[in-house]
RNA sequence: GGUUCCGUGGCCGAGCGGUUAGGCAGAGCUCUGCAAAAGCUUCUACAGCAGUUCGAAUCUGCUCGGGACCU
């Protein structure tokens, strides 16, 4: 019998992974832990093409709608949740099935992230203020005097990055270089990964239709009621950013609309640059469950 | 038929005698706590032909194409 497996399927947007997901999920009796950075919000629906409420019922799924767009999530949250829902799952099962196009996630949960202290919230919002009343020359002038080594290796054009590197040093005294030890933790299972691949072509088709289906199915409405709450991070999101640009009177629906078909190919784009240098991704373009349980009932511990 | 304006890379758009404008799209990429985020790289065009000039996308002429106005 196979060992204790969680199998991987990822690949970009609108490729048709949720399907699959299911399907093999049914196969196999088990349940689907969904590594996507915004179907965990509860309030978020039609556009972050969540599986459906009949899907949900079909199959178990841990992280959709588990959080609220108000709570903090991340990519270590993510790993700490889903390394112990497999732990659990495991115990029952044989299988576990993760599905989602959120790579650092996936990253996170196959290898693990270095222990890094919580950061105050105060820090990273005093950090955050500066930055955007006096730029990035400041923060890059600040950075550079206060961690040095990072500024060196660091992407100075990045404010993400700085501001992540500057809060750390703020927050431990230490540099956010000297907490990454790039150790890869060992997980207690197998890990089999596989991405869809889809041609390109084909896949920008399929995401203009897609978006075209959401606004068909009320992606508007959604959006309208989340306005109060455009400026969480949960919100920054393709689908819901464009249309509040519309609903402020900034642009005409068609314009947003298209922009949201745009984001999305150039998300499309993002996942599949993330997701080629991953060496342990098996890519299918056809005949996916055979595939899959091909490999998954190939014994080679 | 006459007068006049315009013609810049896939698209938008500045330049108006001598640097790569720039933006978007496309393509490639980076990536350990906001990742559907953030950032980086790349793509050398001036309708055609002839001329002026050391040098023209920029000036002149003609041709072609488009718009506006006049008869």
């Amino acid at each position: 019998m196979s060992p204790k497996t969680v199998i991987i399927i990822s690949g970009p947007t609108a490729s048709g992974k949720t399907e699959l997901a299911l399907e093999l999920a049914k196969h196999l009796n088990t349940c689907i832990i969904s590594a996507d950075s915004r179907q965990c919000f509860r309030e978020l629906n039609i556009g972050v093409a969540k599986p459906s409420s009949s899907q949900l019922e079909e199959v178990r799924h841990f992280f959709i709608n588990s959080h609220s767009i108000h709570d903090e999530v991340n990519a270590s949250i993510f790993e700490t949740l889903a390394i112990g829902w497999c732990d659990e799952l495991l115990a029952v099962h044989d299988a576990v099935i993760i599905c989602g196009g959120t790579g650092l996630y996936i990253k996170a949960f196959r290898e693990g992230l270095d222990e890094i202290p919580v950061i105050d919230e105060g820090i990273r919002k005093r950090i955050l203020e500066s930055y955007e009343n006096l730029g990035l020359a400041w923060l890059q002038d600040t950075v550079r005097t206060i961690d040095p080594g990072f500024y060196e290796s660091g992407e100075r054009f990045n404010p993400q990055r700085m501001m992540r590197a500057l809060e750390v040093m703020q927050s431990t005294g230490r540099s956010i270089l000297s907490f990454r030890n790039r150790q890869k933790k060992i997980r207690s299972f197998r890990i089999i990964e596989f991405g869809l691949s889809v041609p390109r072509k084909e896949l920008y088709q399929r995401i203009d239709a897609r978006v075209d289906d959401m606004m068909n199915t009320g992606l508007l409405d959604e959006v309208i009621s989340l306005l109060p709450y455009q400026n969480l991070n949960a919100l920054q999101t393709v689908g819901y950013s464009e249309l509040f640009e519309y609903l402020k009177g900034k642009c005409l629906l068609e314009e947003s609309i298209s922009r949201i078909k745009q984001n999305t190919r150039n998300y499309a784009k993002r996942q599949m640059t993330w997701l080629k240098k991953n060496e342990h991704l098996v890519w299918l373009d056809n005949d996916f469950m055979n595939r899959i349980l091909a490999t998954y009932q190939s014994v080679k511990v």
